[in-house]
DNA sequence: CTGTTAGCGCATTCAG
DNA sequence: CTGAATGCGCTAACAG
């Protein structure tokens, strides 16, 4: 059995208040006390039980961190953030993978709320209103993490869409591009950031004269690449396009290697543009320009966000909505029009 | 304030034990009254406090998982494993990332301690013996995951090195293959898991009556790839490897890219094997052929291992290790030498 | 079947 | 500066 505070005050000849008064640093105590009690510590290897105190403090230093997949990358990456700061503070992570299902997040809520957490915090692509409602009753205070939606209910953080879709197709047209095709996932389409970005595109299209021009994804996979692939074959062999702008990199890559396989190649036939800045992006030849979404900063941001508003004791409705800038990764997989030509 | 016990049981009018009898349907309660007390639950929102019980009952439902970092997708992938398994049987999972420091790897298992957890995972890349040694101090039963080293003195979950190298070299004979050369990370020479895939590959090699030929690497990124280019470039060029079998997707994927700056073509004039099963491998043209490890039952079987030890109230030190299978997984990156003659 | 009681391990009054 | 006493919210005997 491990050595309860009891233990240490029997041993160090003092009451247990005295070995609390230690602990915690909370109140003087004689040096002599003191040093006996540290002594008794040492001895008996005590460690105080969280739990217990916890209990009498009704402060838990637990975060609840509910996210759609942990093995998703951008998911994982984000963590990293909340996880490192978090701990800066005292926080401990608890940790639930819900797997897009709503019903099993308003779960986690409860769970975790019996779990006393002080604060949640979900990294999610779903839209789940029931979940935001539930925290709101249980007076949990959140932070939202959505790569796809705009929660208007609680505090949010995400990128800066449409700056970046606008920055992105600058650098393009700076490049010397015209025919700039924005490749845009179907799905997406009623999507709050995903219309941010369609409309930075635009935006940036118009301020440079040019006519934005859209080609619709049924997903990011092979399959998806051969298929846009397929019904825009006529207009890529006639270079209607100088450039695809994918919303995603992995589909730019996966239209990359169909363009290969059509005895294409990149960036010379056609360039290419991503989003997200994944690790993919690097390792394929040739490097992916796209724009890289700050995710340890997400995450960091987010629980600093958390923790202010546990200190408030606020459990905020406010839509407030924290915007992270960008950057553009420029690199071989669009070609440098000026010089070519 | 949220509710607790009390109110619930004053206002269904019975005592507060009824209450938890009713919560834990742990002793036969009345219709009458368990319905009253239903009741005044769902009216009162009340939600047991999980504090409170684990300090009575000594039993926290929690799990601790120290990795080394988060953001790895190997680590994100097992810790998905451990997540869903541990979840089935009402565990919740205490994230901690100590990025490779033992120190703090120390101070997080002092940490969850104080938390009072049930056991602890360890999702590491380092051997950290002290770690252990405190783990068995404090008496708390531990699993340890580990890609680059076998532990003796806890039990350790890996996969099965030795028989996948054979394996994957065998492969290769198979597809007509017998100038294989096994590239190595100088680095990872001394680590077990590394020992038993050379010897694995060795063996295969022998076997087939071929002779193992090595190959070293400082790294794996794309310098590390291009300095086993120069070393290497005149056999490359006079073939005296028809594949090389990377100890590592990465190192594959960067050979693969420098062979290609090179002006030679994958897999007509080198194959290429890898191991992991990264992502990459399946994204990369040509596909990568490799082993692939199976990250989420890693972390499934760990935690299995975890919890049962913990019903045996086991920490055990026996040197139990549990080697699990691994798939090769055949693609475009080796050429079919028997159809090409 | 039910209520009373005694802790779990600790922080925190409140007297001294 | 220190100790005795109280209670956080709950479970588990125990007696009825």
């Amino acid at each position: 059995m491990a050595s309860t505070i009891k233990d240490v005050a029997k041993m160090a000849d003092v009451s247990i208040s005295t070995v609390s008064r230690v602990i915690n640093d909370s109140k003087p105590v004689s040096p002599e006390a003191r040093r006996r009690v540290m002594h008794a510590i040492e001895v008996l290897d005590y460690k105080p039980n969280e739990v217990a105190r916890s209990l009498v403090t009704k402060k838990s230093n637990l975060i609840g961190v509910i996210v759609s997949d942990i093995g998703n990358s951008y998911v994982s990456q984000v963590l990293r953030g909340v996880e490192e700061i978090g701990r800066m503070y005292q926080y401990d992570i608890l940790l639930s993978s819900s797997y897009g299902d709503p019903e099993v997040e308003v779960k986690f809520a409860k769970l975790f709320s019996r779990k006393q957490v002080e604060g949640i915090i979900i990294i999610s692509e779903i839209l789940n209103q029931k979940l935001l409602y539930k925290l709101d009753e249980f007076k949990i205070p959140c932070v939202v993490i959505n790569r796809f939606y705009n929660i208007e209910e609680a505090p949010t953080v995400t990128i800066n869409n449409k700056a970046a879709a606008y920055n992105m197709t600058d650098y393009l047209t700076e490049m010397g591009h015209k025919d700039i095709g924005y490749v845009v996932l179907r799905n997406d389409m009623d999507r709050t950031n995903e219309k941010y970005k369609i409309k930075g595109y635009r935006d940036a299209m118009e301020a440079n004269g040019l006519t934005p021009k859209f080609l619709y994804a049924e997903g990011t996979d092979e399959e998806a690449a051969k298929d846009i692939f397929r019904q825009h074959e006529e207009e890529i062999r006639n270079k209607k396009y100088s450039v695809l702008f994918c919303s995603q990199d992995l589909l730019a890559i996966n239209l990359m290697n169909v363009m290969r396989d059509n005895g294409m190649t990149v960036p010379d036939d056609m360039s290419f543009a991503g989003f997200g800045g994944s690790s993919l992006s690097e390792i394929y030849r040739p490097k992916l320009t796209t724009v890289k979404e700050p995710y340890y900063d997400i995450g960091a941001v987010a629980i600093r966000k958390l923790l202010k508003n546990i200190d408030n004791k606020k459990v905020d409705n406010d839509d407030e909505m924290i915007l992270l800038p960008v950057e553009i990764i420029k690199r071989q997989s669009v070609m440098d029009l000026n010089k070519e030509k």
